[in-house]
DNA sequence: TATAATAATGATAATTATTATCATTATACA
DNA sequence: TGTATAATGATAATAATTATCATTATTATA
């Protein structure tokens, strides 16, 4: 928390009321991947007239500031979960069948997808992207 | 070629005049990722007053075959490229600054970041995903 | 402290990608 | 040939996200 809260003063951000409850909703659910929307109703739980613009405008900037991680799963809409400290690997499990998501961590491709598949996991595929920078952009 | 006939064969798809100049594009452009805008301005080329609905419903239906592959990277929309036979993996690389998106091959996490690096690429982050069955569902 | 400059907000309009609808056309098949 | 079905194109509808803008809150400064 006090990474945040040094992280939006070295950016010269306000920790409104309305950003604290959005923290705080992230906080609440770590783990789990909320869609703005989601993030809307439970803000709206601790400060009820916060408006969606707000929520939008607030996950974009933390996700910049690598407070918050930005994904899609399925169902055009983007996701958001607390990031670890420092960590940027981000690797789940999608169920096809009832889209849960869940977390995994580990090194090696096969060595994962055999461990999953030990846990009871079907793996049918997967998939990996780097960002970063290419040699012309470096 | 024939793999993808004989799949749409396989599924009782016909293979019509604007499916065909879709496919020519997809296989034309093998390596890119084309969002449905851009497939539509190219198979216009092909077949002028294809519809921006047909080519979202073939991109979709080919997707389901497995002959493309859909995935999104930035901007909120779909992309999507050939996809190679039997292969269920999607390495990427994609360029923070130009938007770039090159193919990967490999089997090691770390090796193929370190290989990256050694090809002139500055690594920032990478996702993985896996797509299966939970226990619950498999 | 008073005031000016700036940042943040909420309401809502605008945009954009995608999906649904529906009348028309093309195709397969009896 | 006639009939059932599939596919299409135009376009309306939907849904997520972004932009606009007047108002409010906060900070900096005289």
């Amino acid at each position: 928390m006090d990474v945040i809260h040094s992280k939006l003063d070295r950016n010269n951000y306000r920790l409104t009321d309305q950003r604290k409850a959005i923290l705080d909703v992230m906080l609440e659910n770590q783990g789990s991947h909320l869609s703005a929307e989601e993030v809307l109703w439970e803000a709206k739980k601790k400060f009820p007239n916060i408006g969606i613009a707000t929520v939008y405008r607030t996950l974009e900037k933390l996700a910049n500031l690598d407070i918050l991680h930005k994904s899609m799963f399925e169902g055009n809409k983007f996701r958001y979960e607390l990031a670890e400290d420092d960590k940027h690997h981000h690797h789940h499990v999608v169920c096809l069948n009832c889209g849960q998501i869940s977390e995994v961590s580990g090194d090696l491709l096969h060595e994962l997808e055999s461990k999953l598949e030990q846990q009871g996991y079907k793996i049918i595929d997967h998939e990996l992207k780097f960002y970063g920078y290419c040699p012309a952009c470096k």
